[in-house]
DNA sequence: TCGTTATTGTAACAATTTGTTACAATAATA
DNA sequence: TATTATTGTAACAAATTGTTACAATAACGA
């Protein structure tokens, strides 16, 4: 990763003009759910990961390559939920300022302090299985959980908002809570999940008689953890093809 | 609407280059669900509504412009539903037909023949209230229901698809029907607009009953049509603020 | 070995929602 | 004034969801 390989890769004649895209990852790791977030050299500023498209790929490939160069695994959930395109959606200062920190030339690369419209994705993974990578601008990428978010530059708060509104929203029509867990997991850990996205507490019995009524669990042999207690059970989900529309 | 006019609206300066919208408006009249579908010069292609968003507007604006145009009517229900992005997804052949068939040099505008990211929206409008009108490129355009739906360029069938499920799972979350419907309308009618966009029949008590329950409608007088029978009641929606994200 | 403790798995019952059937109350018309 | 086609409601049944209860354990320690 050098600087001139950024430079190279952000050529304007390869890309796609004023288009750009946002990603919120969204991790579980069998307690909290967290965002990825990067924060850009020497600046102070923070931001979601996203890019931009080149002219020979399309939007989901874009995304989808931009989502496996941050975390390092293929084969994860993405999901479209909205497309921000805002007067108010550039701050050519700020982008400025992070190209001189990475030492471009802001004039070399005017197309990119010009106005972008971004196509936001959320994605869903068990964040143990993740090694995050910074992109060629920032210097560091962190899990943060909502109550510990920092200040995010231009509208990526908002974005993050919605992207956790469309989650909700989904997840009682999906089976999202698969792409947050392992392979196997018990009822209790995937309870959690459905409580740290929807933000409210669920009772027991009635969420697991709701999740077993689905059909969409396979049982399997018990997890024995060391805990005084009857040992639970532990599932997985029935495979079938992701809806990766 | 001169020609001078159409060169003088596409100039490429003013414009978000690889940036377009395109637009699914839904109307019905108390039976029928259609949505518009323009028709090019002497080209046999059918599209739907769009266009592109100047420099200094913001998305949003750009799409409500277009669909008031097209409809003359203001204050339309408008819901942006997905971002389509594929490599396919442009067909300068076409594009240059379209440009020749209306005394547009395809040189001077050889923008447009490049590849496009197109953001959808869907609209829903009582089609009792509006006077479609062509855009500049078009010499047509019609209500069409979906039965009759003439082959459209591009992906813009997948669009049209992807409106239909959209507006379907909004459907019970949210309340569409009102922007379907005049000001006053039967118990009937609303039914008749359910049954249209989810292409299946309810029970009429249960119906009934549900909608009620939301406590949504305002009962006014009854409305004498004519028939031999019991005069329905007329009801509206309580006003509220429309969700227009 | 055998209570004790903290869960988990299930069943039983209650409350709520949704589906179905029945029927009286009309508007027009003959 | 009887007839016809619909509408508005209520009554009952079925299905779903919410709540409570309780037996079945794993581990641990007396």
């Amino acid at each position: 990763m050098n600087t001139d390989k950024h430079s190279q890769n952000l050529k304007k004649e390869d890309y796609l003009s004023h288009i750009a895209f946002d990603s919120v990852i969204f991790g579980f790791n069998g307690k909290d759910l967290k965002i990825l977030v990067l924060q850009y050299h020497n600046t102070g500023l923070f931001a979601l990961p996203g890019g931009f498209v080149r002219r020979n790929e399309s939007l989901d490939e874009a995304v989808s390559k931009g989502v496996v160069e941050r975390t390092g695994i293929d084969n994860i959930y993405l999901e479209q939920f909205q497309t921000f395109g805002g007067l108010d959606r550039f701050d050519s200062k700020a982008m400025e300022r992070i190209l001189k920190m990475n030492g471009l030339d802001p004039k070399a690369n005017e197309w990119l302090l010009d106005r972008f419209i971004s196509i936001a994705y959320y994605a869903l993974i068990n964040f143990e299985e993740v090694n995050p990578v910074p992109d060629a601008l920032a210097d560091s990428i962190e899990w943060y959980s909502f109550e510990e978010l920092p200040p995010l530059m231009m509208d990526h708060e908002e974005i993050v908002q919605k992207a956790l509104e469309t989650l909700r929203a989904n997840l009682d029509r999906k089976l999202l809570g698969m792409n947050l867990l392992p392979e196997k997991f018990t009822m209790r850990e995937l309870q959690n999940v459905y409580e740290k996205i929807m933000g409210e507490p669920f009772k027991r019995t009635a969420f697991q008689r709701k999740m077993l009524a689905t059909n969409a669990l396979i049982r399997h042999e018990k997890r024995f953890t060391g805990g005084a207690h009857r040992a639970p059970y532990l599932y997985s989900f029935k495979t079938m093809v992701k809806d990766r529309s």
